[in-house]
DNA sequence: CGAGCCTTGTAACAAATGTTACTTCGATTC
DNA sequence: GAATCGAAGTAACATTTGTTACAAGGCTCG
């Protein structure tokens, strides 16, 4: 195994700590569109997330999804956690919204880490707080907003994390991720684009401002 | 101050955290109806609930609101973690469903506590959780259920958390909870009194089953 | 008892979203 | 270039939910 970059997280960690991870590290590099955890599985790692983005989508029984929310760099995954400390089954399926590079952590260090590191504690809190956080806004959506205002949220959502004005998606895809269907979106779609917010093309959606 | 009748966690945690509890803790009685904590409140404290249950509400600009869901014995609310930890003003507004005994824990204890608890951490975690899955069902409720399906639940979950088959409430309140309107409340209501699942009377709904 | 108020019932209508069906367009492949 | 296929546009209609308006019933209090 080679050595583990750690810069990018050399901030949030005491130094003592940040040995101990470049020890029990994994390192590894996903693909955009990968699926990472699927419902159901159990989970022996903690991510920690260097770089990219994660898509977290519920779905019910019949096969309907939903997108929750994102997970970037310096959050790991609260389900996760969940799922780890609960030693339960994954309620949510998270797939590589764009390349992720991230360390994985064995979860049997997460219990001692805690006691003995104040930035681990920091760290996984303030994961919590942001995934509950993540969770009330999309709470939020669906009890207070009409599916034109959640659609132009997710173009943004979307454009933030990508970071790309320029989106390469179907309709059919975003009807999924809104639980919605292909032609009430075409149809939001083309109204957004009479309101001047996107110009629409074929397979792609470009953001206007 | 008297001394508190810990009974009800003692098995929670391990007898030396019970000994602090004992010293820091705040034993309090909160009548039914009575506000915990409003939005935009910061929190000093962690409460145990030890008795009852509390019912943690959502609401946008506009004063609309939304149940999200009942804390109940054995937790915490986790977005008062999420408050006290992040330094941050609540999200939500808090009220005591039935009435409730809860200890009230000062804040600055939360952090040695959880470096030197395992059974802290665990309560901690569970609450975490037992909140993230809340969250989830809510959020699985707003997307995949129809608002007559919700409107059981609602009732299923009132009947739980007041152990009584009989509710003592008003469509108005029913709907609030529920981010609906008084007269489609009422024409479902009807339709499940039709379907032999309610009996309605002023100010009550009777379960049958 | 009667006035006033809150709660509930109900009808008619409006708005948002979902569904079905068909067309058109563009890219790819043979 | 013709055939094919997935993506997007569009119309007509259905369903769910919300809104407005009004009536009826019950409770309280003077």
């Amino acid at each position: 195994m080679k050595t583990l970059d750690l810069s990018p997280i050399k901030s949030l960690f005491e130094s003592e700590l940040l040995l101990d991870i470049e020890k029990v590290g994994i390192h590894k590099k996903i693909p955009q569109g990968d699926l990472m955890i699927d419902l159901g599985e159990t989970v022996q790692f903690i991510p920690l997330i260097l770089e990219g983005a994660i898509k977290v989508v519920r779905e019910d029984e019949s096969g309907d999804e939903l997108l929750l929310y994102f997970v970037e760099f310096g959050n790991t995954c609260a389900m996760t956690l969940n799922c780890c400390l609960g030693h339960s089954k994954s309620e949510i399926r998270a797939l590589c919204e764009s390349d992720v590079s991230l360390i994985l952590i064995p979860v049997q260090h997460m219990d001692p880490w805690l006691s003995k590191f104040k930035s681990w504690r920091s760290f996984v809190f303030n994961s919590f707080n942001t995934r509950l956080s993540e969770m009330l806004k999309a709470v939020d959506a669906l009890t207070f907003l009409r599916l034109d205002e959640r659609l132009k949220n997710y173009l943004l959502e979307k454009t933030k994390v990508l970071k790309n004005k320029t989106i390469h998606i179907t309709h059919f895809e975003i009807a999924s991720d809104l639980n919605s269907s292909r032609v009430v979106i075409s149809r939001l779609l083309k109204q957004l684009e009479n309101e001047g917010f996107v110009v629409l093309g074929r397979n792609t959606i470009r953001l206007l401002d």
